[in-house]
This record gives structure tokens, C-alpha cells and sequence, in this order.
DNA sequence: AATGAATGAGCCTTCATTCAT
DNA sequence: AATGAATGAAGGCTCATTCAT
């Protein structure tokens, strides 16, 4: 019997956090099981009594990370009221200093690179977006029923949403230089509402 | 004293494109120098003679690929008259049958992935990006000139218009099943009509 | 002060069934101490208080497993009143359904692959030899002094008679397809009077 | 093109006697891929190059390990013109300096053990039974045909003097304590020529 | 007596790179 | 210009063993 029953949950988190930590700094491809054992603290039969392979456990990490991304989006969200401030409210996507941002997007980008040619990763990509369109879908409905938008179709809406979030946020993130925090936000704001117009419906 | 003078050049785009298209089957990660060998047929040697390191000859791909996008990007948009239609004439990068989208989804997301941590990629990136702007740039900037826009300021409308672009191809390429081409080409026209109208000074 | 005594010779006992079973069904080579565990219902630990070492169990069981074996050979032989009968009472050996073969037959032959690198397996298998040496020349020497056999040398005779169903079993145990049990017994049986037969003295 | 075209042969066959010189030393459950790259002079890649993987090697080592064998039993046979000599000349088989068989059996314990547990080495023990049992029906049956012998049933006289050959040596070899090469070849006698005269038909 | 978390040495395998020819 | 044999470092994974509880 173990003295601690949460032990299994605390190493895997432990272990999975240092995973995220690792392959933001040094991405995937660069990341050994040995890297993340240092970081974990642990030797490489400790990592292994927890997690059976580098797959199983890179699976677990972004599955944790996509965990946490949609908890600190929907948190974010339930701060603002208005409908509209709600889609708008993830501009802390593009705040230099933000833990969530900054380790976010290496872990982000290379995600995506191993979705084109995995499938399992493909579902999780998959269960991501769907989570994200959810709460964008729940603003929009609630919008439009409160009559703040008009009539603007959830589905097509929520996904062009999202999909400008995350072509600024690429922009923004892999080459700084050209695209200001500034640009970022602005640009965003533009963008959405312009798209949010472009479906309102005329009475 | 080579027999043939434009040979290097014929062996070097023969290992670029090789290199190309095992990139694009099976991931950076995944390619070995036995396969780009295999698929140049070249044998190790020789690759060897061309290009003196993994590294290299991946710059040197990525390098290629980006000049061909561009290429092919510069040439579909002089094909229109109209800055709109100019600015809008990139849905042939939601076109699932254009080798040049298929084959060029997954290079770019690999290449991205690297870029986070790798500074000659940030380089490439940087220049593509730059030209891509240049190209819509001109268009707005023609625009403005010919009345067509009023007073649209180029530089951030034209890193918007891109993002657009990008962000709306992550969703369609690596969620096929949510993102129909319908949607990505109705959401592009949208959200760019809308940022750009966003930027129309009223007289 | 264990609270039940033969608490430890019951468990040294499930331990050691456990390893036979697990040795026959995958092969030394191949048998991990948790294969073991699992086998025996017990943690590593438990196993580990009981046996300090995968060697020193091994070769407990090995110990274990020729000590059934003989106390069956001594048995069976003791069914037959005739020398001759005794001698021949081992074709259980060659039978598919017995229990004591068909898991004995693995167990043996990984145990000879080791006997040849390691001495203290040399040792066992040593006694094993002389076991089944000192059953067989009894039966000879009582058939020789009832006359039933006519001054047969025990000694080489035995050893005779022992490596004939040895050489039997093995080509029947590992290529049952080219071998019959018919042909083992019947081989047998041939080849052991034959031999017997032929250090008949002749009067 | 290669300055020597049999340099694969030759370096095959290198790899195959040095690892199983190193099989026939360690045993092998000890043997590691490190041992046989020292032992054949190469390093992992090179040995790599060869044979693709440990169990690939092992097969190819035992398969040339049986047509050594086989090859040597053919010419020892050859070398005797009666029917009876031929099949009692395998007592090389009991020769302490004869580096066949001091370097054969280790390498054929270890075979049978693994034989047990594996199809493909079932298979090659099946083809080298078979081969054996090939030559020996031959000699009985040209005894057979010249008089010599007088209609022996070759198939099962030849399984069992094989069986006969092998229960003899595994305890030669195992136990050479007990079982001197005296022992050996007289007994080897003694019992092929019981069972041989077992099927002999009285006219 | 028994658990199972943790260790770390060791092994097989991959692969970019070199170099003699 | 081109081949492919050879190298050796590095990585993922296994597993016997230990030990705090």
C-alpha cells in the first residue's frame, strides 16, 4: 500500500510538465528520453514505470498541454461578459510574458508538424479544435440570442475565428521582428469583427 | 573540369526536390539520408559530393521550396487585373488536388517547427514572409493608386491578409474533416474583405 | 517469528512452480523476474525475500524440477516387478499428454544450453546423471543376480540406457513431425536390448 | 563497382564463423552484439551493414554452422566403403581435439534450447535432422541392396541411429566425468548395431 | 512478510558522416 | 563524379536489483 495513494498522479504530472518544458526548449526532434529524466528528476526505469514508451509519453504531454490550454481559455472567457469580449478575449495569446504563450508555442508548432504524419496526434488535433470552436460557438449563440449579433451562423463563424487567431498568433510568434504584439492585437480585433459583420444579418 | 558544366545544377535540383518530396511523405523527423539517396538515386556518396551535410541540404530544400511558392504565387496574382481579385487569388492554396498546396503543407509545417528553434530557418522564414508581403503590398498599394482603396496602409494590412491566409491553411490542411475548401475560401474572402475594409479611411 | 512455519516452504514452493511453468512457456532467455511475479502472484519484493537472486532461484527451480523428475522415475519403475520391465518403464517420456514431459522437455533443453557455460549447472545436472544412473544399475544388477540378464556390466550399460532415451526423446520432443511416439517407443526398445544384448556374457 | 566482388562473401562469412566462435564460447543468452563485432574485427555499423539485425545473424550463423557439419559428415562417410563403417563413422563426433565438435556443441545446445520457442530455428533443425537422416538411409540402403544388410526398414533405423549418435554425445559432452570417449564410441557401437540387427529380417 | 517505486547499467539499433577506390 | 563499406556516437528501452515503507 502506498503511503501516498496520489503518488502515480503526482509523478505523471511531474513528468509530463518537465516533457512540455523540455520539447519547448529544444522541440521534439531534439528532446531524448534522457533530457526529460533530467528535467524530471528522475532516472530513465522511474520515467519508464510511468510511462511504457517516448510515444505513450509524448502523447500524454500534449494531451496534458491541450488540457491546460483549453482551461485557461475558457477561464479567460468566463471573465467578460459581452459577448463579443468574450471572441476577443484570447489576446493573451499574444502577450510576450505569458507562461501559457510562450512555452505554448513550441510545444504548438511541434504538434502540428507530427499531426501531418500521425494519426493518433491527428485526433487529439481533432479534440482541440472542437473544444476551442465549443466555447466560441457558445459566445456566438449566446450573442445572438441576447441580440447583441445578428442571426451570425455559429459553425463557419467559430472556425474563421479561430483559424485568425492562430495566423496571427504564427506570425506573431515565429517572426517577431515584423509583427509587433501591437500589430497582433489590432490586427486580430480587425479581422474577427470584420468576419463577424460579414455574417450578420440584415433585417 | 566537369564534361557536362550544368551538371551540378541538374544533380542539385534532382537531391532538392528528392529531398522535397521525402520530406513531405514522412516528416523531417523521419527522413534519413537513405531515403533522400533512395529517392535521388544517388547513393551516399554522391549525395555527399553535392551537399556536405544533413543540414545543408536541408537549408538548401527549404530554401528551393520557398523560391517556388513564391514564384508560383507571383505568377497566379499577375494572372488579375484587379488589387482585390490580386489580393484575393491565393485559393489555390486550398485546392486539394495542387501538388504545389499538398506537397507544400507539410515541408511548411515541419519548417516551422524548426524555426522555433533553429536561427537559419528564422531566416529563410523571415525572407519568405517578407516576400509574400512585398507581393501584397504592391497590390494595395496599387489600390490606393488607382482609387480602387481608400488610403489602406499597406504594411499591416498586407501581414494581416498573410496571417489569413496561414491561419485558415492550418485548419483546412490538418482538420480536413471540420474544414471543408468551401468554408476556407468563403472564410478567406470574408475576413480579408473585412480587415481591409477595416482599414478604408472615409473621406 | 513467522506466525505460519512452513509459510516459507510454501511459498519457496509456489515461486519455484511458478519459474518452471514460466521457463517452459518462454524460455530461459526470455523469462523476466516479473514474468515470475506475475506467474507466482507476488510482488518483486516478495520474491526478492525469498530468493536474493534471479540465479539463485533459477537455480532452486532447476534443483526443484529434477527432484520431480526423478521421485516420478523411481515411482514408475517401481510399478514393474521384471529387471528388464523396469528398465523399459520410462517410455512416458515420449508421451505427448504427459504433463511431467511436455513441460519437462523445455525446461531440460535450456537447462543443457546452460550446463555448457556454467558449473554449479554442471554440477546439478551431474547429480541428475548419477540419479538416473544409480535407479538404472540397480535394475541391472538385480536382473543379473536373478539371472534374468547374464553379467551385464551395470555401469556402461546404464549409461548406455540412459543416453538412448535421451537421444530418442530429444529428436521426438523437437521434431515431432519426423518422429512418432510409436517410432520413440519403438526405438527404444530395440535399441536398449540391443544394447543390453550385447554385453550378455555368453556361457 | 567494388575493387573486390567477393568482399561480401568474405566478410559474411567472417561475421558468421567470428560470431559463432563467440556463441560457442559465451552462450547465447551472452552473447551481445559488442562480443561479435570484436570478435569479427568490425564495429556495430559495419556489422550493420551485414546483417540487419541480431536474430538475422543468429540464423544465418546457425544455418552455416549446420552446412559445416553437414558437409564434414558427408566426406567422413565418404572416406569408408562398407555400409556398416560409413554409418558408425561419425565417431569424430566423440573426439575431444576435433574442433568441430568441441565447437559444435556448445553451438547445438544453445540451438536446441532455442528451438523449442521458435519457428524459424524449428525450421532449420527440422532441414539439418533431415539431412542427416538423408545420409544414413543412403549407407542402409546400399547395404540393403548389396547384402550387407538384410532389408532394414531405412526410415526409422536411420531416425534412430541419429538419435542414438546425438543421446550419446549430449552426455559425453555434458558430463565427460562420467562418460569417457571410450564409453562413447563403444556404446555408440553397441547400440547401432543392436538396433540394426533389430531389423534385420531373418530368411 | 510484502509492496512497488526507483535505480542505472547494458543492449540493440539507427544513422550522419567519412574515405579509399 | 560516384560508389558503398565502415565508423562510432547516441538513443530508446529492458530488466535485475534495491529499499523505504
Amino acid at each position: 500500500m502506498p503511503p501516498i495513494p496520489e503518488l502515480e498522479a503526482i509523478r505523471k504530472s511531474q513528468i509530463l510538465q518537465a516533457a512540455l518544458r523540455t520539447i519547448a526548449a529544444n522541440g521534439c526532434a531534439n528532446v531524448t528520453m534522457a533530457d526529460i529524466c533530467k528535467a524530471a528528476g528522475l532516472s530513465k526505469g522511474g520515467l519508464n514505470h510511468y510511462y511504457k514508451s517516448k510515444r505513450d509519453l509524448f502523447l500524454a504531454a500534449f494531451g496534458a498541454f491541450f488540457q491546460q490550454i483549453f482551461q485557461r481559455s475558457g477561464e479567460t472567457m468566463a471573465e467578460h461578459a459581452d459577448p463579443l469580449d468574450k471572441i476577443l478575449s484570447f489576446e493573451w495569446l499574444y502577450t510576450a510574458d505569458d507562461p501559457d504563450a510562450v512555452l505554448g508555442y513550441p510545444v504548438l508548432f511541434d504538434f502540428m508538424s507530427i499531426v501531418v504524419h500521425d494519426e493518433a496526434y491527428q485526433q487529439l488535433f481533432h479534440e482541440w479544435v472542437k473544444n476551442w470552436l465549443t466555447l466560441l460557438k457558445e459566445a456566438i449563440e449566446e450573442g445572438n440570442a441576447s441580440g447583441r449579433f445578428k442571426g451570425i451562423d455559429p459553425e463557419p463563424a467559430a472556425k474563421g475565428i479561430s483559424a485568425i487567431y492562430q495566423g496571427i498568433a504564427t506570425r506573431w510568434f515565429l517572426a517577431p521582428e515584423l509583427h509587433s504584439t501591437r500589430w497582433a492585437v489590432d490586427t486580430m480585433r480587425r479581422a474577427i469583427i470584420g468576419l463577424l459583420d460579414s455574417y450578420q444579418q440584415e433585417t
